[in-house]
DNA sequence: GTTGCAAAATGCAGTGACTGCAGCTAAACT
DNA sequence: AGTTTAGCTGCAGTCACTGCATTTTGCAAC
């Protein structure tokens, strides 16, 4: 039982509850008073510490609502290694979104809320594109090395994005049209539609 | 000759003069000193004007460097209208991006300076994308009007979502990898080879 | 349990983007 | 010339974010 309980000590353990602490009062006060009139002042005030410490968890106040993208990075990077090597690469890509949708989907409220917010509020609207650009590529990395291509040749890159803007279409769709079905059926036919001409490459 | 010469008035040409300058001494000063470094009393000062003024022509300092997005999209939509309403959808977007494509090349130098600025400065890259997901809502407007397609189908959000992706992805390794040829043929390429399955449908 | 160390929290004093308001200048219209 | 009005300007203020100096606090060695 080496690491099954993270909380190695107390400082660590603490580090992890403010920051949590944060987005969470922080996801509140936007709710109630809208994201642009909430202030990082308040938002430290209503965790509980001083507002100086805010920057040392969130090095933004967009970052606050964007909270959890590292691992939704990550997880899609571990789907994608743990499909088989010799499947093509927009299967392996169809696949590895769907477990990313599955996860959109338990977590339906969450996602919903924050749409919200970012409708509202710009800023968070651009954040949030810009680290799904540096989504796109880790992606493209690691379809370079999973297809073994050239570090120059553009198709991973092109299949990342691509990817990754019916994603982003798909939840959209989702987040406006819920009669529509599930949003992983979603992801899968436009996976689909698209990948006639994609799925015979490799 | 009611409006060969758009110059209505005095005002009307001083205004444009105007924001045209700020944007010249603002890019100019972007490369000497830095997007970050520079600040707007600066460029107000170099533009002779008041820095109160400049926010009556930009509204954040960001918009300086993309001041043109807006007629990169109009120009768009119009190669899209101008195509014969028979034609794919994908095949309309491949040749309407291409039109575009021919443009950036003509602008190589202007491109490049502003690629560099955005990768230096984060805020930048991100109201790009910002303005760029603008241009999926109008893509996909006018996609829906082509294919007379349901407000609600998800088809024409995907295709002008996939078309864009196509042509970042196409931009980026052409500023990244000139001796890879010219950008139009670049992006006629990965429209191409994503095409396959879409030049099917309509 | 006391002591010493390092990480993290805090306080302070800034900078600079951006806003609202009120007054002024000058273009435009009669 | 006289009036209207769009747009420039100055001023005061808000707020996100930063660098630096200081204090607190978890932690480990003794």
């Amino acid at each position: 039982m080496a690491e099954a309980t993270k909380s190695t000590g107390l400082r660590e353990r603490k580090k992890l509850e403010r920051r949590t602490r944060l987005a969470d009062v922080a996801v509140e006060l936007f709710e109630r008073n809208g994201f642009e009139k909430t202030t990082i002042e308040q938002i430290a005030a209503a965790a509980d510490l001083a507002p100086r410490t805010f920057f040392s968890y969130f090095a933004t106040k967009d970052d606050l609502v964007l909270a959890d993208y590292t691992d939704r990075l990550r997880r899609i990077l571990e789907e994608l290694d743990r499909r088989p090597a010799a499947e093509p690469a927009w299967e392996a890509l169809r696949s590895s979104f769907a477990t990313v949708a599955d996860d959109y989907e338990a977590e339906e409220s969450r996602i919903r809320r924050r749409f919200t917010i970012m409708a509202t509020s710009p800023s968070v609207a651009a954040r949030s594109l810009q680290l799904q650009a540096g989504w796109e590529q880790a992606l493209a990395d690691a379809l370079t090395r999973r297809l073994e291509a050239d570090p120059g040749d553009p198709m991973p890159r092109l299949l990342a994005a691509t990817a990754l803007a019916v994603m982003r279409a798909s939840l959209q769709h989702w987040l406006l049209n819920i009669e529509d079905g599930p949003l992983p059926d979603l992801v899968q036919r436009s996976f689909d539609q698209l990948g006639v001409g994609l799925s015979r490459m490799r």
